[in-house]
DNA sequence: ATGGGGATCGTCT
DNA sequence: GACGATCCCCATC
């Protein structure tokens, strides 16, 4: 995990808010990057009823279990992909679930991979911003970096945001806890 | 503008 | 065998 990234190492609530204003990008073969500003994600803990890893290591929730900087997706509803950065110490399983982005980069490739969509439409969902960014299982347990060269990407924010804390979406229990954090326009 | 329900299948009990 | 860390369409207001 390159230095820039180290915050990553830091308990799943903290990284969470962090991550709002930083950029993230899939990039393309050809070399493009297709993303853009994290404006809402989620903080799941493994002590947290809410979270996949709650009932301990499973094949799925592995990743979970491994070193921060990582992706975790998952499918859901039987036909979704999720994606989470995994945060924390190892062996302390805890990820963020990246809910929403503003594209900034590579918006033609995702309105081809959404038709129909408005733009503000692109990404605005986990699920959405998964088929925008075309991130699937076959991404699971990738690696997220800063360099010029790597497949996935996450850039520092360009200025300070506010950020606003609220429950989490689409969940049963946990459901009282401030988890979920919102780029405030 | 808002709300209800259907799609669809991997994961865990 | 039940249930999702969801999205989209359609009905109604």
């Amino acid at each position: 995990m390159p230095d820039a990234l180290d915050f990553l190492i830091g308990d799943a609530k903290d990284v969470a808010r962090q991550l709002i204003g930083w950029r993230f990008y899939h990039r393309m073969p050809n070399g493009e990057l297709v993303g853009g500003t994290l404006s809402e994600t989620e903080a799941y803990h493994q002590d947290d009823a809410a979270s996949h890893a709650y009932n301990g290591l499973t094949e799925r929730t592995r990743v979970m279990f491994g070193p921060p900087g990582h992706l975790y997706v998952y499918f859901t509803y039987g036909m979704h992909w999720c994606a989470n950065i995994v945060t924390g110490p190892v062996g302390n399983a805890q990820a963020v679930l990246l809910r929403a982005l503003i594209p900034d980069n590579g918006i033609v490739i995702m309105r081809g991979r959404r038709p129909g969509r408005a733009d503000k439409e692109l990404a605005s969902g986990p699920a959405k911003l998964c088929q925008a960014l075309s991130i699937s299982g076959a991404d699971n347990s990738k690696p997220v970096g800063n360099e010029q060269t790597g497949e996935f990407v996450l850039l520092p924010p360009t200025r300070t945001y506010h950020v606003e804390a609220t429950p989490r979406i689409g969940i049963t229990k946990n459901r009282d806890v401030l988890w979920r954090f919102v780029l405030l326009p």
